[in-house]
DNA sequence: TATATTACTGACTCAAAAGTAAGTTACTTG
DNA sequence: CAAGTAACTTACTTTTGAGTCAGTAATATA
């Protein structure tokens, strides 16, 4: 008769969102959306499937609890970092750049940008959620950010919302580029700190030796 | 008895696999690799499934083909061009981005670039294909162009491998950008030439106003 | 220790889609 | 025009995964 030590399994209610969202961030990073099986997520979080379904309706409740976990809090930290400084504005460009890169880029994080720019178009409502809670407000720092160099004389006067653009997207190709074609790469890996280096280098001087030149 | 004019279906051995690659081109950009059904890829051929499996022997194949015959041309005509080219670099740099943009990422095949960026993970065997066949020979093709300035002396003398990261950048984010939250941003939506021309700006001229303080 | 409660399990249903192959029909050829 | 062939269809098998629910076992309580 089994009478030993340890239960099959024990009751731990209050731990088992967090060990199940950490599991699914874990998932959806490696697989995207919907080559995630719950099946999987349950068992990485030592549970089975059917637990899963008592803390989470469906699969897509459980992606929007990874998200609201764990992106939306860094979007609200950048908010402050831009309202606090003091310095000049190349450097908050910097700052928040490198920054972003730290916190998001830089780790697990930057496989959810991936995985909703990957298949936004299958799960519309899975994209307006991310798109309202995550986009919307990124794009509106980055703005604020460029108005205060502008207004203040250190920018060019350049269209706040296309520099919004042109700045987000090496952001988001570098998530990509660390989810995207990794094992063809990886002889011949992009290095991320270059890269950003580069391109806040042609970001500020621009690429002509002779700017008084420029054609356009 | 039906003894009427038409048939129920005709034999069009020849025109059939056009065909199926035409469909199968619209359905992988609509939906992407994994969720394309291969039955509505004969449906929307005006086949049954049992005859896309005559001309290919599975997913994969249907895919590469697709590939072969409207991605991997452009890329040589692109060669073409650059190796032809006589005015000045600027102007060839301008005339690459523009010329891309038409062909590549106004069209639907920018949905292919999309489609790899987003599932290239999930399916090695084709992302191994797409890298050799596409993206060595297009970041060769940006490379060169660069050294052609940089030897001129128009450009400055930047690290041609990132510069190349960071020329791809925006336009493979273009191109995602039209495949992803578009209905989110339906209010919104990011006008292309826009952007581009934002883009070339910055990157010609950069961001600073007075380049000499650049503090790098 | 006995009983009640509830967190958890695991086997189930249902649906979807890749791939197969036997059978059918259009067309060809002698 | 009759018989052969090959292009095409249709119904099938197999697999996979989301979501469900009746039952089980751990724990709280008295």
């Amino acid at each position: 008769m089994p009478h030993d030590s340890k239960p099959r399994w024990e009751r731990r209610k209050d731990a088992r969102p967090q060990e199940l969202l950490a599991a699914a961030l874990d998932l959806f990073v490696e697989r995207g959306y919907a080559a995630t099986r719950l099946d999987d997520v349950a068992a990485r979080a030592g549970v089975s499937k059917g637990t899963l379904y008592l803390y989470f309706t469906n699969k897509e409740d459980l992606f929007k609890a990874v998200v609201r976990e764990n992106v939306v809090p860094v979007i609200g930290e950048a908010e402050s970092i831009i309202d606090g400084h003091e310095g000049s504005s190349p450097e908050l460009l910097r700052e928040i750049i490198l920054g972003w890169w730290e916190r998001i880029g830089n780790t697990k994080l930057s496989g959810i940008t991936k995985l909703m720019m990957a298949e936004s178009g299958n799960f519309p409502e899975v994209a307006q959620f991310y798109h309202d809670e995550v986009i919307l407000r990124g794009n509106a720092l980055i703005k604020r950010m460029l108005e205060r160099g502008i207004k203040s004389g250190e920018f060019r006067q350049v269209d706040v919302e296309q520099a919004n653009n042109v700045i987000c997207a090496p952001m988001i190709m570098l998530m990509m580029w660390k989810h995207s074609f990794s094992t063809c790469r990886a002889s011949n890996p992009i290095s991320p700190e270059d890269y950003l280096e580069s391109f806040i280098d042609l970001l500020l001087n621009g690429l002509l030796r002779d700017p008084s030149s420029a054609a356009n």
